[in-house]
DNA sequence: TTAGTAAATAGGAATTATTCGCATTTAGAA
DNA sequence: TTCTAAATGCGAATAATTCCTATTTACTAA
């Protein structure tokens, strides 16, 4: 999110953004979004309720699971499978691709021009609309690599 | 996994199939790991235990788990992120790509011959090892576009 | 502005998914 | 065969997610 100097902190941006995606603009829709923008851990909810619970103490955690499947749906968020398969997501705007390590279900963040990068069709059989490409890696991180 | 007139049902060469994983071929893990070759549903530890149980009623839903994570770990098997970001799993031998829907979670297999596939780097940043690249697809499925 | 209204939130209880601990069993090596 | 580390089954424990509902809030339109 641009932050201009009309708009410190991008508040104004991120509000906008919420209505574009036909959602009310809420303080905790706004802490979420922007809290999910930075944060580079892949967070679970649990994970974003704790960076968020000293600033906005009345956020509750069912507010945060149900503001990121609301987010899921509309695209405003990536959903990754973690460790356990327990959800994880993405809420970094800029294209990139993920690394998944095969043992402990590490995620890493990966440049996605490594690689010649597939162009999408627009559809898919059973009519599925596709709405985004992403490559995924299955690798083994440094430090499961080192017990084999 | 081919079935020959020598081995009627896959069983051996599932058993080697352990072995060269390094991995006891132990009867749970051959039950589980035959289960897994067929079931196209993307299933979970409880689908899974569900589908065996009648066969084999000593199986417990904690050595399905447990089998999970250790095919897993060896390759044998591809972690997805369900709705909800439960554990899903796909145990289908011949490469494809997924298209997860953005709205209800639901898993469709790609043929992979749709799009011109990237050629993996043999490695990445951090050290990470590549054992193997797939693309997803971000969709919106059919029963989900008709309620937007 | 200021109601009115549908949507969103908080909080806790309920449910479901996953992991753990440990006694018993078993595959494969010697 | 016998031995041993690894795997299993079971139930209990924990953790993750969803559900319920009274209250609050953002936006709409007068």
């Amino acid at each position: 999110m641009a932050v201009s100097p009309q708009d410190p902190g991008g508040g104004v941006a991120r509000a906008e953004k919420l209505r574009a995606a036909g959602l009310k603009a809420t303080a905790p829709r706004l802490t979420i979004l922007e809290a999910l923008e930075t944060d580079r851990r892949h967070p679970s909810a649990e994970m974003i309720f704790e960076s968020l619970i000293d600033k906005s103490p009345s956020l509750s955690l069912s507010t945060v699971y149900q503001t990121l499947e609301t987010f899921l749906q509309r695209g405003l968020l990536r959903r990754i499978a973690g460790a356990g398969g327990k959800l994880r997501v993405d809420g970094t705007l800029q294209d990139h691709d993920h690394a998944v390590c095969r043992t402990c279900g590490a995620v890493f963040d990966v440049d996605p021009d490594l690689i010649k990068r597939p162009r999408p069709p627009a559809s898919l059989p059973h009519g599925l609309q596709v709405k985004n490409l992403f490559v995924e890696y299955e690798v083994l991180c440094s430090d499961c690599a080192s017990d084999e």
